[in-house]
RNA sequence: GGGCGGAUAGCUCAGUCGGGAGAGCACCGGCCUUACAAGCCGGGGGUCACAGGUUCAAGCCCUGUUCCGCCUACCA
């Protein structure tokens, strides 16, 4: 790479492109497979992105910060491995293969199963890599030479050996249950994948007839149409309303003219409607216990499609919400009808297609999960894993502590289809992970394998382990697994992380991750989630192609606050352009100065040498090294951009580059040139590497143009035990120069004086030290605060015409002799000392209380005490100025 | 129904040893000063949602209220 001059200002296209297929080319993300032991390994395994995806704020966010993470451990040294890939997506990849099948006007039934998985297979081969040319844009440094897919060879193994030991130890099991059906994907749904809203519905009182002609019982239900299916009306045993029927009643159910019983079960809710209960054990999840308990037939009314079944008489082959409005109507006809109230209840829809779920009956494959979660939850609570921030521990108990059984099965052919076969001679189940030739039993080579296909959180459950190679005990598993931190949003919660959580302790003995890491939700300016329906998606490759990637990045970490969602707005991520852009030319004109003999040079220099400034900065360096640190290993990434944000522009270039360029204009002085560029090359290199985390772009680039710096700035260390370090001599004693610049310009920035305009000052210190260090910075101040002479005199009185401004330690005269006139520095005073008041009350009113100053611990009282000291002489002075100043105006 | 989070400057938000209220953007004034006008210097601006309580001391701890957001649930 050759050295050339740095625009004038920072392009992020060319440069980004440029040293991505560097680091690539470099195999600078590429993990060790067997560290040495004085290495620790660092691992995060992706959240996969789903193979039909496209970058959203989500994935931006959540991996920027795992970004974060795997280039500061490489800088700590660390063996990183950030383990990279795509999730098969079972139900949304199938969708969008079969849209695509329609516009080309054919369909999946067509095609067949293997024909149709191909045309999926192709699909994904074409178009399946998007996702992952743009988590490259995003900088993302992952090890893509180990690059997964759910349904990849090995990790399909890995998924059958689960299977089959989960089905050998009792934890799977077939049998009809009431599941989720989606009426337009064609597939069960686990619980977790129906999202529940809030809709107008109404309640429909239905007069059911006793057969003994004594009457009706009124029922109530949202869903009419499955009165066709009815079984039993349940009434609480309890309930004294209905006392009067008889145990053996029945009675006979509208429309289709069947003679049912009248049961009583305790889980009718006396408060609730009628308090009689029309019970279809084949369309409701509870009435299907009720069915169980007290032995009722199930009748299915509604097929696959949501059609009505013959099993529906004169309803059958109406669509479910043609048949509601039907029976409806013929209910009113026979006067059975009693009322129709409106109703807001929550009703299920499908995540996939937000179409309206049915509770069916059906025969699926389920995890047994409560021996799983027992081990997963106690994980927890011995804080192996730790979950941050902590609130979050809560939802995960709750959850686990009342999970229910898992339904894995999907009616779907994209997936991994179930390692299940079906003898057809004698009936005999085989579940194997390889393909059976014959039957063990009856040595029939008629097997059948099971159709469905598998839950797509299923593979992934697997995912921290199996991508390392499992079921074979790879060395990368050993030096990786567990992995350091799962690093996710809390949506997926639930979904795959405590999915993970139990096959990583079942079948590694050992947890899948020390810390998960729950980040916010990005949202829009308004707050509200970003949806395509909506229209306020902000799409990250266009944020991308305006601003670059490392205020992109900059942005999405400091906003990443715990346990608070990001709203994402263009605006910051223009205010984050202007910092990258503002250290751009920081280094434009570090590089005017720094030559090769500067780099590394600083430990020959002797101490001594060093001016204020230089001690200064290296000690603030020191400071936000560790400070970000900190915040990093504590997941605060807002705070460790911050940090490093208020060093780089607020330290480093309003204060120490401002401060060194009278030294480095001044042709004389070569040997004070030489320590300041030393310090100067110390510390400017080290804030690239503590920006690399957030910018890893423009830090690259830079670190290439500065001189004496080899390779890559991902090979550089992380600054740790610096010489010199902290030095809190130098920064009270640059507080006093900076409170005495700051002091002369705001004196001159109130009063409107022209920058052009040089000051006369002359300070009058109160003690040694103050004294020594005004005298020792002289030069310093009169550059900074655009002063042409600045005269030191502790027997000094204030000048006839001039402004007083009050430092710690001494007082400053700036002469203003025929500059301004006098009542305007009495109105400035004025302000300064009404602003002290101000401050001065709180402190005040303590000090007056005999409370505070006999309970409060003594060195805060000290504290109060020292502080209002300085500030009611700070007073006292500005009044008698303002006195003199008042005598001289009469 | 249960749970969680939020309410701080015009806007977006920081602020967990309880001890003189902060940042960025926006705004006002002055500057094309040889790295940067995507910049520099200076300035104004807050009853920390409301009501109580604990404490010498509360944005922070406790109780209650209001409003907003989210998660979760088999109430027909």
């Amino acid at each position: 790479m050759t050295r050339e001059l740095l625009d004038k200002s920072y392009s992020p296209e060319t440069v980004e492109k440029k040293w991505y297929g560097f680091w690539e080319q470099e195999k600078l993300f590429h993990a060790e497979e067997s560290p040495p032991q004085s290495v620790s390994a660092y691992s995060i395994v992706i959240p996969p992105p789903n193979v039909t995806g496209v970058l959203h704020m989500g994935h931006a966010l959540n991996n920027t910060l795992q970004d974060i993470l795997c280039r500061y451990h490489r800088l700590k040294g660390d063996s990183v491995l950030w383990m990279p890939g795509t999730d098969h997506a079972g139900i949304a990849t199938q969708n969008v293969v079969e849209k695509k099948l329609a516009a080309e006007g054919t369909d999946r039934h067509h095609l067949g199963r293997e024909k149709f998985i191909d045309a999926v297979w192709a699909w994904r081969q074409q178009s399946g890599s998007a996702i992952i040319n743009q988590l490259k844009r995003l900088g993302a440094s992952c090890d893509w030479d180990r690059e997964r897919f759910t349904m990849d060879e090995g990790l399909s193994r890995a998924v059958r050996k689960v299977f089959v030991q989960l089905y050998n130890e009792g934890l799977i099991y077939q049998g009809d249950y009431i599941i989720n059906w989606c009426c337009r994907c064609r597939t069960a749904l686990s619980d977790l994948e129906v999202e529940h809203e809030e809709i107008d519905g109404a309640f429909y009182h239905i007069r059911y007839p006793l057969s003994d002609g004594s009457g009706y019982l009124t029922v109530a239900t949202t869903r009419p149409e499955t009165m066709l299916g009815d079984t039993a009306v349940a009434l609480h045993p309890d309930d004294e309303r209905y006392a009067h029927i008889a145990a053996s009643a029945t009675v006979t159910l509208p429309l289709m003219d069947r003679e049912i019983p009248v049961i009583r079960d305790t889980h009718v809710d006396l408060s609730t409607g009628t308090g009689a209960l029309k019970v279809t054990p084949a369309h409701d999840p509870n009435d299907f216990e009720i069915g169980i308990r007290h032995n009722l037939p199930s009748i299915k009314v509604m097929d696959d499609d949501g059609m009505m079944t013959e099993a529906a008489g004169k309803f059958c082959g109406m669509d479910r919400f043609a048949c509601r409005k039907a029976v409806v109507e013929a209910l009113k006809d026979q006067g059975l009808l009693a009322q129709v109230t409106p109703h807001r209840h929550s009703v299920g829809h499908c995540y996939r297609c937000h179409t309206i779920v049915e509770p069916n009956l059906s025969l699926q494959w389920f995890v047994k999960t409560t021996p799983l979660a027992e081990k997963a939850i106690k994980a927890v609570e011995t804080g192996k894993t730790r979950i941050i921030p902590e609130s979050w521990t809560k939802t995960y108990y709750d959850w686990m502590h009342n999970i229910r059984d898992w339904c894995i099965s999907r009616q779907i052919w994209w997936g991994h289809q179930i390692p299940a076969w079906t003898c057809g001679a004698c009936g005999r189940m085989v579940v194997a992970m390889d393909t059976p030739d014959t039957c063990p039993d009856c040595h029939s080579t008629d097997l059948v394998q099971e159709t469905d296909v598998l839950d797509t959180w299923f593979s992934s459950a697997l995912w921290p382990f199996s991508t390392m190679g499992w079921p074979d005990q790879t060395p990368l598993l050993k030096a990786y697994y567990p992995t350091s931190v799962l690093v996710t949003a809390f949506d997926i919660l639930f979904f795959w992380v405590a999915r993970m959580m139990m096959m990583g302790i079942h079948f590694m003995d050992e947890i899948p991750f020390r810390d998960v890491y729950i980040h916010a939700l990005v949202r829009d300016e308004e707050g509200k989630k970003m949806s395509k329906s909506l229209g306020n998606v902000i799409d990250p490759l266009n944020i991308i192609d305006q601003y670059g990637t490392d205020a992109f990045r900059f942005t999405l970490a400091a906003f990443a606050a715990q346990g608070r969602d990001v709203k994402m707005s263009e605006k910051r991520v223009e205010g984050y352009r202007h910092f990258i852009n503002k250290l751009w030319n920081a280094a434009r004109f570090a590089l005017m100065h720094l030559e090769e003999k500067y780099a590394d040079a600083l430990d020959q220099q002797n101490e001594k040498a060093l001016s204020l400034p230089d001690r200064w900065i290296l000690s603030r360096l020191t400071q936000v090294a560790q400070q970000t640190e900190a915040a990093i290993d504590a997941y605060k990434f807002n705070e460790a951009a911050g940090a490093v944000y208020q060093f780089v522009w607020h330290e480093l270039c309003d204060w120490y580059l401002e401060a060194i360029k009278p030294t480095l204009y001044n042709d004389g002085a070569e040997a004070e040139k030489a320590v300041t560029l030393s310090v100067l090359w110390q510390v400017f290199k080290n804030a690239l590497v503590l920006l690399h985390p957030f910018a890893p772009f423009v830090t690259e680039e830079i670190w290439h143009a500065l001189p004496g710096t080899k390779g890559s700035i991902m090979r550089a260390n992380w600054p740790e035990n610096l010489i010199p370090g902290e030095d809190p001599a130098a920064e009270a004693d640059m507080k006093t120069v900076m409170a005495a610049i700051t002091g002369i310009r705001n004196v001159r920035g109130e009063m409107n004086i022209s920058p052009a305009l040089a000051l006369s000052v002359v300070a009058h210190p109160e003690d040694p030290q103050t004294q020594a260090v005004i005298t020792a910075n002289q030069a310093l101040i009169m550059n900074l605060a655009r002063v042409s002479d600045l005269a030191v005199d502790t027997a000094a009185q204030r000048p006839k015409a001039a402004a007083t401004v009050l430092i710690e330690g001494a007082a400053l005269f700036v002469k203003l002799e025929g500059i301004i006139d006098f009542s305007q520095e009495a109105a400035r005073l004025e302000k300064e000392i009404g602003k002290l008041a101000k401050e001065m009350t709180g402190m005040t009113k303590k000090l007056e209380n005999a409370d505070f100053l006999e309970k409060a611990p003594p060195d805060v009282v000290a504290g109060v005490r020292e502080k209002h000291k300085a500030m009611v002489e700070k007073r006292s002075a500005l009044e008698t100025t303002l006195g003199r100043i008042r005598d001289m105006m009469e």
